[in-house]
DNA sequence: GTTATAATTCGTTAATTGGCGAATTAAGGA
DNA sequence: TCCTTAATTCGCCAATTAACGAATTATAAC
């Protein structure tokens, strides 16, 4: 039961349901969430801890990021979870939303932005 | 989103989950559920319109009493939903625990307990 | 009609949660 | 070394949520 509830909890807030959409098909670093969900970095480095404890996302740390991404090893129960989470915001309007706006975080001029060195890295 | 963050608010709550679980398999009543969860029936009541708004649930009117069930025609959200819940928490020992619980309440005496009319009719 | 019972609604309180900014930690670049 | 930047932790406050008891509604029994 406790697995099944710190997940449960942890989708039951819609930024952090927001955050593991954007995270279906890449990997991001906190700052490219930041940006999406607009909200600040302490609150976001919170959901994912949640998200994290939850053993929903998975972390990997290069240099001074730390990428998030969707727990591909996870047990059964996180799988589940995410199929369903899959399943019933297919096609959703937010989720469409925070889609279009992270291609354009990505297109984003290098030096604008948050993450300005990895954007830096990338240009090179 | 919003039926999916009502459902996934639905049940992020242990006590909902715990009866979505005991109506697996029989609706019952709000006093029996009351029992199983051991909280006033004020509480248990909010819960159940919580169950309810999020479509988890449906409920039948039967002379004094409300017997909920599973929403057996709910929406493909809901039906995944459940399926989510079923998979996740099958061999979970509270389940187990409330189903066992639940079993010693529908036998029970029916003078000493909750759902004191409901017994004296099923004993005719 | 009056009483008793199942369930709900309402109002209040305690606990939890979500949000932010400030301070801290960790890493790379000047 | 010192500065900047990504991210986290911490402390605080506002908003939400869970719990209860009291009052209310609805139904059945007397």
């Amino acid at each position: 039961m406790r697995s099944f509830m710190d997940i449960s909890k942890a989708l039951s807030d819609e930024g952090r349901v927001r955050v593991m959409m954007v995270l279906k098909d890449r990997e991001l670093c906190v700052c490219q969430l930041i940006e999406v969900l607009g909200l600040a970095p302490s609150t976001v480095s919170k959901h994912m801890s949640i998200l994290k404890q939850a053993r929903l996302v998975e972390s990997r740390k290069e240099g001074r990021w730390i990428y998030y991404s969707r727990n591909a090893a996870g047990d059964a129960h996180v799988a589940e979870a995410l199929a369903w989470l899959d399943e019933s915001l297919d096609g959703d309007a937010q989720v469409k939303a925070d889609a279009k706006q992270l291609k354009a975080i990505l297109k984003l001029d290098p030096e604008t932005l948050c993450c300005q060195q990895a954007s830096r890295v990338k240009a090179n």
